[in-house]
DNA sequence: GAATAATGTTAATCTAGTTTAACTTCCTTT
DNA sequence: AAAGGAAGTTAAACTAGATTAACATTATTC
């Protein structure tokens, strides 16, 4: 298992012995997933919280009128999982579904309250991931609020630019709340602007 | 200083032992704020998280067109902050206002670091609080793409009737991304659909 | 390399929600 | 109880973005 981006990662909060490297590393579990394949589906209950080692996958929800809704995407090096349903282990809201071949590194809800008793580090570890990612949610609320389309498309291929190439258009809009005709829209709107 | 609350809802997380309950009251402070008084205002440094014993508070954001943008509202037992600003020290974004004359019991950037050390469980305690609210915040945005602002209006009312009788109603328009005169027209299509 | 599916574009029509502005009702304060 | 401000309402005109539908381009697959 390639488990050195993981332990880097980790490294850049908090510091952690080589024993304690070594345990975190019995209790965490590596897979491959292909192109399309899900990891978490709505309605299933989210088993694992995954770090990307290498793919892109895609977190979104089906509405009632089977529209879907894209909530985030995970490149290398992020965290990915339905958080709702892993911590509080009840039926998916959201699917995760790789979007590309994707390798991952799985923390299963058994294993990281285990790991949370014997490590009481990693505690400190994720509030920090998390308090981070709360931020930045926060912070998309305020955007879809007070940005217009155009604004917030600036600002996601400006904050995302490796994610922008990697992934279809339609989904970027989905992304960012509008139909995938209309970013088609302003996309040309863009072009003539800087002619 | 009435602490009571506050170890109460601590204690649905975590045990603390009564050493570490008094440690924990020393490192803390308690401070009364008038209506319409600023905990924190935009550019400031936000020195420290509150959590409410009574009152309520509003968190907002002024956009450079000067519109205001509700958010997250706080009453009793709810924590507030601009939470990204205070992680990382640097200016606010947001605006952290009283609406009622107010009761908190505040956890100052120095302290908080330091209790973190003295008693590491607060980790877990906040690990687990930043957790439910990132995945609420996950589910707002999901909402306000999905939902008509009619449907948001009824999911809020319902969710937080608390809140929704002790705030002027053009808060609440704020709030849910949508202008005062309009939430006033949905107010009278539902109670006319109810008559 | 033809065929099919997936993705992206354009344009017309439509609608949820905004803007503006005038008016009403409710709270405060004196 | 009068006056002034804050909060809420109504309605007309407007706009950002959705919907529909037809077409264009790019990938995939056999």
């Amino acid at each position: 298992m390639e488990s050195k981006p993981l332990l880097d990662y980790i490294g850049r909060y908090i510091h952690l012995t080589s024993d304690e490297e070594a345990l975190l590393l019995e209790n965490i579990s590596y897979r491959r997933y292909l192109k399309g394949q899900y990891i978490t589906q709505q309605g299933d209950i989210c088993k694992q919280e995954s770090f990307v080692l290498s793919g892109c996958l895609r977190t979104f929800y089906v509405d009632n009128e089977g529209q879907e809704h894209i909530v985030m995407f995970a490149v290398e090096n992020w965290w990915t999982a339905d958080l709702g349903s892993f911590i509080t282990q009840t039926p998916a809201d959201y699917n995760v579904q790789c979007l590309e071949n994707t390798e991952v590194i799985q923390f299963s809800y058994n294993d990281i309250e285990e790991l949370y008793i014997k490590i009481p580090k990693l505690e400190r570890f994720f509030r920090i991931i998390i308090q981070n990612a709360y931020v930045a949610s926060e912070k998309r609320i305020i955007q879809s609020f007070s940005m217009t389309a155009k604004e917030r498309y600036l600002k996601f291929r400006e904050q995302y630019p490796q994610i922008e190439q990697r992934v279809p258009q339609y989904m970027i809009a989905s992304y960012l709340g509008i139909t995938k005709e209309f970013l088609s829209k302003i996309r040309s709107q863009l072009i003539f602007e800087n002619e």
